[in-house]
DNA sequence: AACGCTAGTTGACTAAAGTCAAAGAATGGA
DNA sequence: TCCATTCTTTGACTTTAGTCAACTAGCGTT
C-alpha cells in the first residue's frame, strides 16, 4: 500500500503539480499568480487572504502592491473594520483571472484528450473518489466553545437541514436542551470536524453523571458524507464520554435522516425504547462503553 | 470532466505536492534533494541527470559541487566518454537518501492513518487506476529508425516475451522477414511509444504496394498493457498504410498471446485464412482500411 | 485614558533558484 | 586536419521567496 501511495505521489503529484505551475504563472512569479487566483471575483479581506494562502504580512504587502502597480487589484478599506484593507480584482485583473482559468482548463483537457471515452470515464471516477479520500485523510477534529463562530455556523446549518427534511419542519427550542454550558466542559463537550479550517461537521456530548452520556448535534456537510467522518466524530465523543464515567451513550434521531440511521448502527448502535421526549424524534440508540 | 479534473488538480496535487517537497527537503534546498535522489543508488551520467530534472548546466554544476563538498556524492569521469561525468552517491550519500526513503513512506502512511481499512483499500485502488492513466495519457509515439537502441531494445523485449510464451520457444530468423531495410520508409515504417524518454511499445508495417500492408513488430511493455496503447500504436500504422495506397492490413499471430488477439479484434481485425508461412503464427488476421 | 491586541506597511536582509555568456577539453565526422 | 558540436565549469548577474523587526493606525476592554 504505501509503495503504491509513494508511486502516485511521485509519477502523478510530482509531474502534474509542476505543469499546474507552469500553467498558472504566466510571465509572473508563482506567488502572485496564486494571490490572484485567490482573491476571487468577488475580492476579499487582505488578512483572509493571508491566512489561506499562509503568507507572511511583509510578504503579503508587497506581493499585493506589485499586483496593484500592474493595474490588476485595487486595494481599499474593508466595511465596519477600518485597520483592515479589502483587495478586488479590476477588470483587467478578472480577464487575467479567466485567462488562468482557460489555462486551467487547457491542462484538465490535456489529460483526457489522449484517451479513449472510456478510459477519459474512468480517469475521471478515479480522480473523484481520490479527492474526496484526500480531503477526507485531511480532515481535523477539535474540541471547540459551542460559542464559537464555527461552532454556531455547524449548529445552525445542522438545524436548517433538519428543517428542511422532516415532514412537520424542526423547532431548536421545542424538546431537549442542549445550551452552550451544557456542552462546555465539565458538563459536555463539542468538536467540530475542519478541512482546511473550514468546518465540515460537528457533534457533541451531554454527561449525565453514571447515566449514559447523551450525543447531539451530529451533523456533516452533505459534500464530505460517507467518508468516515461522522465516525470518526463518534468515536471520540464516546471516548470523552467513558472518560466521564459514563456506562453508554445515547442519542435520538428523525426517521428521515437515514444516512446518520445507517451510520450509528454501522458504529454499534442498537436502537431502544424512546428515553427522552424530544418531539422530534422517531427512533432512540444507545451504545455501550464497556 | 474538466471541471472535475480542475478539482482534482487544485485539491489533491497542489496539497500533496507541497506536503512532498517539504518531506523531501530536510533542511536542504529542494533543488539538491531532488538530485541527490534522482542520482540513484546505481549512481548516473551528470548529462542524464541533467536532462532528466531539466536543469541549466550552469545551475546542474553548482548543485553537485555543493553536495559533492558534503560529502554526499563524487563525481569521476564516465567510461567512454571522457567529456562526460559520473556522479555516485558516497556511503553517506547512500545513508542520506535512505533517510529521504523513509520519510517518503512517512508521508504516504499520513495519507492512509487517518482512513478506515475499507477505505484504505479504496484510496490505494483509485491512485493505482489513477497513475495507470495518467502515464498512459503521458505516453507518445513517434517514428523511429528500426536501428535505433530504442528499436533493438523494444525489439529484443518482444523476442524474449514470444519465446517465453510460446510452447515452441521463437527463432527471430525463422519466417517472414522485417529486416529494418523494410521497416523504413519508404519500403515501411516502425513506431515507438515513449513514457517520458523510456519506450514501452512499438509497432512496425511493411508496405506490398497494393496489397494489403503487414502489421509486424506489435508489442507494449507489460505494465502498460490495456491502456489503449497498442490500440494508438495501431491506429498510426493503418494511417500510415491507407497514406502508402494500401486497402488493408494484415497480420498473424500467436494462440498464447491472447490480449493481443483481443486486441486486434476490438480494432476490427477479423481472422483469415493463414496468408504467410510464418511458422511461429497461429492466426491471421486483416482489415480493410476503406 | 491606558493597555494589549490586530491589521497592515516598510526597511533591511538572506537564501534559493535560475539565467547567460565565456571558455576549456573532448568528440565525431567531413 | 579542421570544424562544428557536446559536456562541463566558472563568473557575474537577476529574480523570487521568504524572514524579522520596527512602526503606525485602529479596535475593544477595563
Amino acid at each position: 500500500m504505501v509503495e503504491q501511495v509513494r508511486r502516485f505521489n511521485r509519477v502523478v503529484t510530482q509531474r502534474v503539480g509542476a505543469l499546474n505551475d507552469r500553467f498558472l504563472a504566466r510571465d509572473r512569479p508563482l506567488a502572485e499568480a496564486r494571490v490572484l487566483w485567490e482573491i476571487g471575483p468577488e475580492g476579499c479581506e487582505v488578512r483572509a487572504l493571508r491566512s489561506r494562502l499562509d503568507l507572511d504580512p511583509g510578504h503579503a504587502s508587497r506581493l499585493l502592491r506589485s499586483l496593484e502597480d500592474d493595474g490588476l487589484v485595487e486595494i481599499d478599506a474593508a466595511g465596519g473594520d477600518r485597520r483592515a484593507r479589502m483587495v478586488r480584482l479590476t477588470p483587467a485583473g478578472l480577464a487575467e483571472r479567466a485567462e488562468l482559468d482557460r489555462r486551467s482548463d487547457e491542462l484538465a483537457e490535456s489529460f483526457l484528450v489522449p484517451l479513449s471515452r472510456d478510459r477519459r470515464r474512468r480517469l475521471v471516477d478515479a480522480m473523484r473518489e481520490l479527492e474526496r479520500l484526500v480531503a477526507a485523510a485531511m480532515v481535523e477534529i477539535r474540541p471547540i466553545d459551542p460559542t464559537h463562530p464555527d461552532a454556531r455556523l455547524c449548529i445552525r446549518s445542522y438545524f436548517a437541514e433538519l428543517d428542511r427534511r422532516s415532514e412537520t419542519g424542526f423547532d431548536p427550542d421545542a424538546g431537549v436542551s442542549a445550551e452552550p454550558h451544557e456542552l462546555t466542559p465539565p458538563a459536555g463537550l463539542m468538536l467540530v470536524a475542519y478541512l482546511r479550517s473550514e468546518p465540515v461537521g460537528c457533534g457533541a456530548v451531554k454527561h449525565h453523571g453514571d447515566a449514559p452520556s447523551e450525543i447531539k448535534r451530529m451533523w456533516v456537510t452533505e459534500t464530505m458524507r460517507g467518508l468516515g467522518i461522522g465516525g470518526r466524530l463518534l468515536a471520540e465523543l464516546e471516548a470523552e464520554a467513558l472518560r466521564h464515567g459514563a456506562r453508554a451513550t445515547r442519542l435520538d434521531t428523525n426517521r428521515n435522516l437515514t444516512e446518520a440511521i445507517a451510520m450509528y448502527q454501522a458504529a454499534g448502535y442498537v436502537e431502544v425504547p424512546r428515553f427522552s421526549d424530544e418531539p422530534f424524534a422517531d427512533h432512540w440508540f444507545e451504545r455501550s462503553l464497556r
